[in-house]
DNA sequence: TTTTTTTATAAGAAAAATCAATCGGTCGTT
DNA sequence: AACGACCGATTGATTTTTCTTATAAAAAAA
């Protein structure tokens, strides 16, 4: 059995084809077949059930599957702890990003991160929580960046920053003349939404349901950016919640249509997440304290209140 | 990197030298020499200092070491899920036993075991304790069977029995004509004891001294085996101590200087030990319910208090 | 110094991994 | 039913890797 037997089992059991497998890891189909046909006879067993289509893991397979991605992993860690001891911060790194932190986190830290470390080559992909999670399970990426808290079996959660929700209320919304508001006052169905998938979305919809109970789900309004929804407000169609530092970028004209709520402020957890088997370790500890840096200037609040960033199961 | 570069790692780290790591890995000197380069190479790091005699390892060698005895015992789980996968109980099997549980337990349940599980190579040796928990770290055992609690960092104990001491007393001796005797009544300078080295030598000490303090520790009389004991306690040369199973051996005409305990009488607990990595667990399970169930008949006992087998620091 | 022990190196043999080409089976489509 | 597309297995040549024997070089022991 050698490491590379595993790393084509991996390959073939996420692909389900041997084909597409033997093109991610670099070698020709046949090769392929025979590493894990030899690895099969070894074991004396079937890994794969190859009259299913697509190809299936058997009962065992699947198991083996398991214990491979974790001796691959234990083996990509000898690099790690080589390049930890070499004081080298390098190589690919894969970082995830969920939507709405995207524009206005990234910029901050961005520049900062890549003069700070040069050799690290940087990946950044914007994908939503649940794609995140799918990806740092398989190890297709090596952190990400998401609210939190999900509480999950295999991924390490390591907060960031507390972003406050803040409020955005048109001149002739009838919250208008409340300066600091609180959750009490909101009410769902006056709420522009982003569109389903987006978790700051949920996260503004169980912090409303906080609140009431709403049986009826048609929300009246949603938008896929910030941006949108604030000219809907602008439209008088409703009010809507951003996230604090998306303020930052708003139009001084727009400013005063801002509402902060009533401390404690309702507020996301951002936090960085990894896989449990810390791979990696020093390149996320590089990227956590850069991001830990860049963000104190940035936000200064303390009494918050974190809402969670969890799709609830409704009817 | 492959995994047999890192097993010939490990054998010269186990070693210090290339060629015994050779003989125990079943390959030439040479080969070893070049995979071990060609690893260091690829890492681009020494993990052997082959200027000092004998060879050792780096910084960074010892870190890799201990990664490497991971991905060795990950990947040596592999076998493990497949044999469990075809309810394949079988192959060497390694156990240690210490000196004071050996030729009682044995005998109990190893024909029973055999029959059961005819495809297991079992290697029993007999050893000390603390030579037991370095080869359960090392790997050079499966398992092992010793007094607990040692409560080791990355070893795993599993209680068989607990087995109460029992007192030999000669007819001559003061505390003859007791019943029920107590740890009270115990005196460490009347008692007979086992050589250094017997962890139920610890026990007994450890035993004594919760009743008082002695500072001088200049112990009468010591012996290699129990059955030596009770023949100088015959003799009038002090009491002793047995653990109970030994005591189910001693001739008839000796029975009645045996003296239990008042309740909750002092007892050892005795525990199959094994690495935390629980490689072969089907084996060490079926070890354990083997063992269970002879031992159910042999001892009832259930008000005991646990003596702890550790030596304790003295002056 | 000589001998012994121990690791490294060199060269050839054996084993293996890989590739290009191709086969044979299973789909879905016409 | 015939055709083509897809997919994994097979074959045979080629390259790469691993291993061994033989030997050199260095260090330690005598």
């Amino acid at each position: 059995m050698t490491i590379t037997q595993l790393k084509y089992v991996l390959a073939v059991a996420e692909n389900q084809n041997f084909t597409k497998a033997a093109e991610k890891t670099f070698v020709t189909q046949p090769t392929l077949s025979m590493q894990i046909q030899k690895l099969e006879d070894e074991l004396d067993i079937l890994i794969f059930d190859r009259s299913k289509k697509p190809i299936e893991l058997t009962d065992i397979g699947s198991k083996i599957v398991t214990q491979a991605r974790n001796i691959v992993n234990e083996a990509n860690r000898i690099a790690d702890i080589v390049d930890q001891q070499k004081g080298f911060i390098g190589g690919e790194f894969k970082l995830g990003v969920i939507p709405t932190v995207m524009p206005t986190l990234l910029p901050m830290f961005l520049r900062n991160f890549i003069n700070k470390y040069p050799k690290v080559k940087l990946k950044i992909e914007e994908l939503p929580t649940e794609t995140i999670i799918e990806r740092l399970n398989e190890g297709h990426l090596d952190a990400a960046i998401a609210a939190t808290p999900l509480q999950l079996e295999n991924i390490k959660e390591r907060p960031l920053y507390y972003e406050p929700f803040v409020a955005y209320i048109p001149e002739n919304h009838a919250l208008h003349t409340v300066q600091k508001i609180t959750v009490s006052d909101l009410d769902l169905n006056d709420m522009l939404l982003l569109e389903d998938g987006h978790c700051f979305r949920d996260g503004v919809v169980n912090l409303c349901k906080t609140n009431r109970n709403y049986e009826d789900e048609t929300f009246s309004l949603e938008s896929g950016s910030f941006e949108t929804l604030v000219r809907l407000a602008n439209e008088g169609l409703g009010m809507t919640l951003l996230p604090y530092l998306h303020t930052l970028d708003i139009k001084d004209s727009e400013k005063k249509y801002l509402h902060h709520f009533k401390e404690p402020a309702p507020a996301r957890e951002v936090s960085l997440l990894y896989h449990k088997s810390e791979l990696k370790m020093q390149i996320i500890e590089a990227l956590r304290s850069t991001i830990a840096g860049v963000i104190k200037g940035a936000i200064t609040f303390q009494n918050v209140e974190i809402i969670s960033p969890l799709p609830q199961k409704s009817r």
